[in-house]
DNA sequence: TTGCATTGAGAACGGTCGTTCTCTATAGTA
DNA sequence: TACTATAGAGAACGACCGTTCTCAATGCAA
């Protein structure tokens, strides 16, 4: 392994996997190493802690729900469209096997006491996504509180999903934010 | 400390207290002794595990959910009013001080994949929960689907105002639950 | 009082985890 | 070939945590 830019990928790769599926402090630093297939001593010359590798993780997971999001509104052309494709991405991701939540949510629920690095980056995706729906929801002639009931909806959508383990919460989601921006829409 | 059942209330007292607040890993049993203020040998004559002792908090958290809901729908007459007094009580408790979210989703976020127990137990709170809310939506003469959403836009204010530490998600999921309940009524 | 059971306080144990260190093998250079 | 620097593999370290154990103090029965 002599790249050491794809020896951190694979690396933020194997420990993103591993705490998701099992939780942050249920995976220690051997259970990564073993699963990226290098060294400890290299594991900590690329990373110089746990924590700091969690950083990564969750920044790599922004960029991933970013990506997701703007893919599935990619095909649609209004506003409208672009919103109600937020909910058919959260129905795709909630039928994915592996699926086991927000990693934001469960993270904030797990260290966001403990760890202000992990809280701040919780509030800072959740704030970012919350920005993207109010800057649809403009664009579409609605209200902030339309925007703020359209993240809610989805926030409620994943950790419903999570806990139920049935992905149908995207699908309820995806309906009643049609009827909130129909009502809002509407003369 | 002769009364054990004194004790023990005092012991998931604490021991609800500081998962809350930090976390449940992040607790250690040397904490909620200090917390109680009984030995460690009295605190495992209580309970025989820590395992046990997280399962007795979550289902003191169940009670008191149950409780806090039927308090505040309580002097609500109709259906209606009784659904919408949940989102009156969520933003109750969004603005106590100590509020750090849902214990339930926490502590699945936490540990619901590596204990079959958490899991369950917040599986099961959110099911009952999903059964009160179905209850009046059908004394209303709404649908399952109705339901479904009046309870995932309580869950999405929970994890917003949780993380994003603002409790103004309780008003916007009141209000979006409104229109959803008018949507379904109207002719 | 004497003996016995119970309890409190916390030391101790075994295991785990994050992190560092040792030791060896190898590759490059002169 | 001899020397040096690097890196892999994992043992070792120190801290912590859940749980158990020791031991002295206490309360009670006779």
């Amino acid at each position: 392994m002599i790249d050491s830019k794809e020896a951190r990928a694979e690396v933020v790769r194997a420990a993103d996997a591993l705490f998701y599926q099992r939780g942050i402090q249920a995976v220690g630093m051997d259970a990564v190493r073993n699963a990226a297939g290098i060294s400890l001593k290299r594991l900590y010359s690329l990373f110089p802690s746990k924590d700091a590798l969690l950083v990564e993780v969750l920044n790599g997971r922004i960029v991933e729900w970013d990506e997701g999001v703007l893919r599935a509104s990619s095909s649609a052309t209004t506003p409208r469209a672009k919103l109600l494709a937020i909910y058919d991405f959260l129905d795709g991701w909630f039928r994915q096997d592996d699926f086991r939540g927000c990693a934001f949510i469960n993270s904030f629920g797990e260290l966001g006491a403990v760890s202000p690095d992990v809280a701040e980056i919780a509030r800072g995706q959740k704030l970012a996504f919350q920005h993207y729906v109010a800057s649809l929801v403009k664009e579409l002639g609605g209200s902030p509180v339309l925007a703020a009931q359209l993240a809610i909806l989805a926030e409620g959508a994943q950790t419903t999903a999570a806990i139920s383990g049935r992905p149908e919460a995207a699908f309820h989601a995806r309906a009643a934010a049609e009827v909130l921006i129909a009502n809002e829409l509407a003369p």
